[in-house]
DNA sequence: TGTACATCAGTGAACGCGCGTTCACTGATGTAC
DNA sequence: TGTACATCAGTGAACGCGCGTTCACTGATGTAC
């Protein structure tokens, strides 16, 4: 390939930016860095983003759709609205942010924020909004009537997400040794979902 | 006072550090700005710490114990062992997180990390074991048998520090406009304490 | 009590580095005629 | 089909900046005699 027109160099440059982030497990990388790794001069990136933010939220919206793809996949395996789907979704919710631990800093500063908003129909339309889904379902069966389903899956998440945060950088494992994140996720899921039927 | 022999400025530079990282909303501040701000040179401050990491992880050890000591006075208005101390708790929590925005990324950061080793004896012995404590007197007198006192503590902690961390950055309120985070604290506990009694 | 001196905690100037960004340029591509 | 030219996406060198850290130094303090 020609040193001119690379042909997809915005995209290059987001992937090259994120397999950084990736390898050195940390969210600042340098323009200079992104550029060298996709191949070009420092001042490329400059045709295709306005600022060094720009391209941060850039990989920050592509690593959103991944994490919304992680966990639709991961509920479509399963019936809509029952325990099972909603314990699958915090799994690959956990997963997705234990297996990337340097994007979560990333996704849940100043960056993701921006990306939020900028794409917001996008994002809105998947991630959470599987989850409120499928709660929304749990409660019509149950015939739970005085709890609000967005509500009820933003407790929910903020559980998983609790657990993901706290796994990510070892603090569970510095305060209470040998712990299973997994098997921590599953009983708390269940104990919630006990909770909220047993007010039926 | 004269410039030399400052007296305490091992812990003006930490409370400088705490200031201009409260002020600024961001843990990334300056070794010179700090000194500036303590009123010395750049170099002072290398009479005290080893390097600007140093200085960090004293700062971080302040706030734990800051964050340790708001919990243990919220706890210490109610009987142990009550949801009424497991939800002052979660309160006290969310409230030090969401009114330090800027302690959080440092908190739970690297350095926040290496604070807990080096300090580990006098941090455990607070905070988090005040949870455990409480969550094993309300097992004890609720006649729970089956459930370990730390891993429902992890649980509930896990529950508050993502409630507390989705706040931080307005992810809540981007997400579902208008949300009470206290409500939805109180809530959640009750829902997830209720769901451990009907284990019973 | 007075003096010599070691030590301690500051100074301020400087160094080197990496980074974000800009600028004049250049070569490839697409298009009008 | 061939040529002139506008445009587009690169180059590479340079700029300015702020930062962490070091170094020889200096002034105040504490102590031994």
């Amino acid at each position: 390939m020609n040193h001119y027109h690379h042909g997809d160099l915005r995209n290059a440059l987001i992937v090259a930016a994120a397999e950084l982030i990736e390898e050195r497990g940390s969210s600042d990388v340098s323009m200079i860095d992104a550029s060298r790794r996709a191949g070009v001069s420092n001042a490329a990136p400059y045709r295709h983003f306005k600022d060094k933010d720009a391209l941060l939220e850039a990989v920050c919206q592509v690593a959103f759709m991944a994490l919304s793809e992680a966990t639709d996949t991961a509920s479509a395996a399963f019936r809509k609205g029952t325990p099972e789907q909603i314990l699958a979704l915090g799994k690959a919710y956990l997963q997705f942010v234990t297996g990337h631990p340097a994007f979560y800093e990333l996704m849940w500063g100043d960056h993701g924020i921006r990306a939020m908003e900028t794409d917001s129909a996008e994002l809105k339309s998947s991630g959470f909004y599987t989850l409120v889904d499928s709660v929304q379902a749990l409660c019509d069966e149950a015939e739970i009537k005085d709890e609000d389903a967005v509500s009820v899956a933003t407790k929910l998440w903020a559980l998983v997400h609790g657990l993901s945060s706290l796994a990510l950088n070892d603090h569970l494992e510095k305060l209470v040794p040998g712990t299973d994140v997994y098997a921590l996720l599953e009983s708390s899921t269940h104990t919630f979902l006990a909770g909220l039927l047993s007010k039926r």
